[in-house]
DNA sequence: CTGAAAGCGCTTACAG
DNA sequence: CTGAAAGCGCTTACAG
């Protein structure tokens, strides 16, 4: 089964190959007939332009590169999913092709995001969880390409961002916890290599006036330890609320106050929403994201800095969900 | 920031742009002071070779499409996650370069699979999550290109397989079940447009004298509605298991059970072991896969057919994990 | 409105 | 061991 090329388009239309070229590209000097003649010979042998081929000649390339880095950190958590399930959705509508590139800090090592970039005629790109200890974090600090950054802050006016307001959602829960009566608050952090731990927790710092924070590296286990060693110790903690700043560190929370028998006196509020906060026992309010959104506004983004040179700065709604965990 | 050619490779290092080619694809007729300026010069301009001149000039493409049907359709279920995570894994360790396209029913009717290779010059597919009624999945019947379908059966002796052996995991459960003093067992399926549910019944069958199948479309809310109706019926049904064809609709007939007080009385099995088993209360027994290893196991394959002609037909191990639905 | 020709950045026989 | 040259399948000025 040979590859069919545009020269068979050619010589089945009965015209020449920039012919063919001109038609398929649309250009619209070409008469209906030869337009007709193409379009047929072109369907007839189920004919698809060579996209390497196209690349190579044609100065401007169309196509966006998804870069994530260390997708599958964290089992439950389907956040890179649903960002690549977004971008696709996008680009399908338009005519740009998507290229998926999974990265991590070895590999940003061997290769810099410009070298990945022109290796593959990238014309724009999105990326998502680089830390800032990551090379390609320091990289786009200078970085000229068409970019926008998914949940982090890059120091480089040119690179569009995209995330929900971090700092605003952390504050407004703790807000409500406050509201609610709960006035001794810990907040479980992440760590600060995440530009959204550090928003996060600079929320929270705005809105209590003595913060209590601890780091779980976003890791259930190390979130179920440290609470449980808190809660099982002599001097009783004086918390009354615990913010985690993901949901799986307010899993790890809420496991440890189960086995503690403390879950139904200490509110627990998680973040970002995952599927396991609605099935877990009891169900976690947290603050919902929505990624297919921001995903699709990361892609919009990345497009019209390529066409229009325009940079955006895009904050997307949050929700804050009440489930059984902290009725606030 | 133009793109260093490798004219300019070729420039810096004072030989001709074969030489270059030579070198950096690995010829050994090299001298060692031309390799030596050759790879010094490369490292200093940061060259890489543009993949889409390389894949014209070149006959032979080395790049392994992953292509995923469907992949967002139910929310906590990693799969499609774990599988592009495992085959890059693997593809990282060769020298092929990996192309991930998410397609869909729609999709698949607007391009065909033959159509989508020879555009973008693919070598070997993976692929995964076809219903029967897919038009790739007719198209594969026929196909011709090295290919690895995973968890599925397709006519065709020139695709190779991974999955783990749905039938005998079927089997052992429902015979375990029964060991364990389960004698009415009745099993919800998804529908039979998957390979793996027909299989996953059909070992249920073999196991069981007397036989009760429901589909529940693989969704959740499906499968809460019909054991809701099933066991609030004044006539109450006979069964004291349930075997379920996945981890989603064993959540669903757990939810069920839960709300009518049952859940303690009626043993629940799933299958897949997702995330979620383990969080649900009360956690779930199912069949483990290990996705990761049925995806690197894909890619390993794929290359054996491309490299040496040799089609495989792989089965993974599976493990049925206890936990609290099901003591078997 | 249409075609011949150059060129995109590589690889690969082929000479030497 | 090394280089000149053809060619991969397209697109794009450029003539006409």
């Amino acid at each position: 089964m040979k590859k069919i090329t545009i020269k068979d388009v050619a010589a089945r239309a009965g015209v020449s190959v920039s012919a063919v070229s001109h038609v398929l590209n649309g250009y619209s000097d070409m008469s209906a007939t030869t337009v007709e003649k193409v379009q047929t010979a072109a369907k007839d042998l189920g004919y698809v332009a060579n996209s390497a081929a196209r690349q190579l000649s044609s100065k401007k390339s169309k196509t966006i590169a998804l870069i994530l880095n260390e997708i599958n950190v964290a089992r439950g958590v389907a956040m890179p999913l649903e960002i690549i399930s977004g971008v696709i959705d996008y680009l399908d509508k338009t005519d740009y092709e998507f290229v998926f590139y999974a990265t991590n800090t070895e590999k940003q090592a061997h290769k810099t995001l410009r070298q990945f970039c022109d290796e593959h005629n990238i014309s724009g790109v999105i990326i998502q969880g680089l830390r800032v200890t990551d090379p390609y974090y320091h990289e786009l600090e200078h970085f000229t390409l068409p970019t926008v950054a998914i949940d982090m802050n890059i120091r480089n006016k040119r690179i569009g961002t995209v995330s929900i307001d971090n700092e605003t959602a952390a504050f407004e829960v703790t807000e409500r916890l406050q509201a609610s009566g709960y006035h001794q608050i810990l907040f479980v952090n992440g760590g600060r290599k995440a530009a959204v731990s550090h928003e996060r927790e600079s929320g929270y710092r705005k809105s209590v006036t003595k913060p209590s924070v601890i780091f779980a590296d976003f890791r259930e286990q190390v979130a179920f330890d440290l609470i449980f060693a808190l809660f099982s110790a002599e001097k009783k903690p004086i918390y009354d609320a615990i913010f985690a700043a993901s949901d799986l560190m307010a899993i790890g929370c809420l496991k440890a106050l189960k086995k503690l028998d403390l879950a139904s006196q200490i509110a627990v509020v998680g973040f970002d929403d995952i599927t396991l906060t609605s099935y877990f026992t009891p169900t976690i309010t947290t603050v919902h994201q929505d990624v297919k959104t921001i995903a699709e506004s990361a892609a919009k983004d990345v497009i019209e800095h390529i066409e229009k040179g325009i940079i955006k700065h895009t904050i997307v709604g949050y929700e804050i969900v009440v489930r059984e965990s902290a009725a606030i």
